[in-house]
DNA sequence: CCTACCGATCGGTAGG
DNA sequence: CCTACCGATCGGTAGG
């Protein structure tokens, strides 16, 4: 949400196309990319159909500015580049920190999202995403391997895919089981006792 | 697929009825349920568009037919319900097998329909998945529990929840970037690996 | 009377 | 930014 003074700075054309961006978002996540009609939008919008074409080209180029602002990239790319600690295990940990503070926020927004573009484009912006963070995602894993003097003699790849593994499903069973009452019934937070063990399953 | 023998048994209608269920599956994972016309599963099955409503009330009871016939219930309750070992360790490591071995089979053909179930129906069926899993989950929980002696003294929701995680997570990631460079780099099957780092983490 | 299916078309709505 | 409207296609059903 913008203040009042960054609305009243804003031209008026682009306060319009934030509420287009944001009632399509609203409207994705309900019924997927083509369940979702230009009229379901622009009633969201209170803007009429014609006034789309206004701000965007077509219904495709809306669903990229959604996923341009509901991307995984603003997430990631802070939490992996700021992770610090003197031993593996600060590292480790703070990592998992950063991670979960970050998604607790807009993971459960991005989430429809990357399911729309799984499903309705193949992943084919995923792609370009896997390349783009692909080097933050290597800083990070130098800091795994910088402080792997306390690890055991573990392939390093290994070692990244059981921790990569291990947080995406953290969070994707998080994310489907949201309301579920099976998981409900536990403890709220579980990362630092999963992360726990995924650090003594790689220290000496 | 079936033999000729069975196929020889089955009525005329039967054939059709699997012909546009397998036809339905593959529209579906290209542009999801809103996206595929009953058009385009009438064309790819050989079928006319009206004779779809001779084995169907209409294209919601398609979905449902190919959600039942791919429902990761069948693939996960015989491998969870057949897991076996004397010790823990062994008893991880043969499930985890297991769950690979039907994955492997099924896994990806299962995943495309659990996107559409998320976004497109928000999950509804999911619920009941959860629910009716839940009984075998336990039972395999059990296992867990009844080889403890050797494991560390861990709350069992924690080590429930990083061993979930960690399957779903490396099942996921494969799935996401089963053909993407980064991941074809590393060696094929890390799984053993993976799991060897999880058992390390929980036992003594 | 049943089944499995056809060519053609129904009333409405899609993106533009 | 709206009203009005297009070519086409949507899910579903008519008679035969």
């Amino acid at each position: 949400m913008k203040t009042t003074a960054q609305k009243k700075r804003q031209p008026r054309g682009e306060v319009t196309r934030e509420k287009l961006v944001d009632a399509a978002y609203g409207e994705f996540c309900g019924r997927g990319y083509h369940g979702t009609s230009m009229r379901q939008i622009a009633a969201r919008a209170g803007v009429a159909v014609g006034g789309i074409y206004n701000h965007f080209a077509g219904k495709e180029e809306v669903f990229a500015a959604v996923l341009d602002q509901y991307h995984p990239y603003h997430v990631l790319v802070p939490a992996l580049g700021e992770a610090q600690g003197e031993s593996l295990e600060e590292f480790v940990r703070h990592a998992a920190k950063l991670l979960e503070g970050a998604l607790a926020e807009q993971g459960r927004s991005i989430m429809p999202i990357m399911f729309i573009e799984l499903l309705e484009f193949q992943g084919q912006h995923l792609k370009d995403l896997a390349e783009r963070i692909f080097p933050i995602f290597l800083t990070f894993l130098q800091g795994f391997a910088a402080r792997s003097q306390t690890m055991r003699e573990l392939p390093l790849p290994t070692v990244q895919r059981a921790f990569t593994s291990l947080m995406v499903g953290y969070f994707f069973t998080g994310y489907v089981l949201r309301d579920s009452p099976l998981v409900a019934a536990g403890p709220a937070d579980q990362l630092p006792g999963v992360v726990d063990i995924f650090l003594h399953g790689i220290l000496n």
